[in-house]
DNA sequence: ACCATTCTTGTACATCTGTACCATTTCGGC
DNA sequence: GCCGAAATGGTACAGATGTACAAGAATGGT
């Protein structure tokens, strides 16, 4: 048991090779739930996916929920580092127009490139309403870039980057999701930089 | 057998008595589902909560997939209704100010008192994700509300009521999606009606 | 070399799930 | 009242799933 070393008090201590090994079931869990969605990731697919046997699994996971709880925490820290690099890239000194363009971008990369992550995303997203740990998680989940946002409606110079910031990230939101079920192929992309435009221009120039 | 009466061909042809047990038990699904989530809606769940055997739930549907179809087509008509009834409420003639207002009290709404409902909802577009005759459906959902939309911008003196619309849509989806896992009394209302308020009326003051 | 701890692996179990099956009952037209 | 069709009810089954468990192997400090 060795005393007072986990405070959750759930489970072993792992040294830097289990650690090692955690990230690699995680990895291959969410790489499961990326391909086939969460109701695809079982123990035995998990540990399938890993190429380890079943009973590694719940060695190093007490229960299936936290595996998940794990792993979305996991996807999230990666996420938030993508999203706030892409919008640094953007950041320094541009346009309105400029910015609606690279909304744009990012929506339109992440409907099409990365369209299974996104929907699994979601699905985290939905699990999460009825599990509270994962709650707290996903509340935290956009701060950083609604933060980049920000900044950068400031420096357009938005009177209320703060809301103008919201009002964005809203957006994006839904035009992600009202996309979900819209194959790749059929996403009117420029519908998507027209709104985009639309919106942008008219936060900025009503300022 | 009876050829030619259903085009699918995927099961019998029920009489009045029979379609009127099948909506009973497809409104016992969907408050499972409602209630507990898309994952708790079980065969036996179903049969307990309709009041009926199990036997007679694959008399009525010939899988669980065809019953999920139904049910979501079964809500996407009722929502329908309620949302086009919703918005014909405010329409006749009302401020910008006024239809920010009002998209707010509807967004707050689903958000606080059909919150699980919501939460269902989005559980099933999800779902559709991966379910190409759900998919279909999904993407008419929300005709009819962006059409409404649509006029009330005209009304309203937009310049572009489509476009307007499909940006007040996807933020009031966008902003749905973002207070999902936010339990209800946390919810900031009047951080939703400032940012509803700032979206319209920077769009209707720039046409 | 020894040993406690960490890790690995295979298997077993109780439970749940979707669905198939079939005998029985009820219904609606004649 | 009769009969084919519609509807009902109970049960069985094969498969999947999360988890428990125990015996063995590897590791690292002394």
């Amino acid at each position: 048991m060795s005393a007072l070393t986990a405070a959750a008090g759930d489970g072993h201590q792992f040294s830097q090779r289990g650690m090692k090994r955690k990230t690699e079931i995680l990895d291959a869990a969410l790489r499961i739930i990326a391909r086939d969605g969460l109701s695809a990731l079982t123990m035995r697919a998990l540990a399938s996916e890993a190429g380890i046997p079943l009973g590694a699994t719940t060695y190093y996971f007490p229960s299936k929920s936290a595996l998940i709880t794990e792993a979305f925490e996991l996807h999230a820290a990666r996420e938030t580092d993508r999203v706030i690099a892409a919008m640094r890239k953007l950041s320094p000194e541009c346009s309105a127009h400029q910015l609606a363009d690279e909304l744009a971008k990012f929506l339109i990369s992440g409907l099409t490139d990365h369209r299974s992550q996104l929907i699994a995303e979601y699905e985290l997203l939905i699990g999460a309403t009825r599990e509270p740990n994962l709650a707290a998680l996903s509340r935290t989940w956009q701060a950083p870039m609604r933060q980049e946002l920000s900044d950068a409606a400031g420096r357009l110079g938005s009177l209320k980057p703060v809301v103008d910031a919201q009002v964005l990230l809203g957006l994006l939101a839904g035009l992600e999701v009202d996309h979900l079920s819209v194959e790749p192929s059929a996403i009117d992309k420029a519908a998507i930089r027209s709104i985009l435009r639309r919106s942008v221009s008219a936060l900025f120039a009503s300022s």
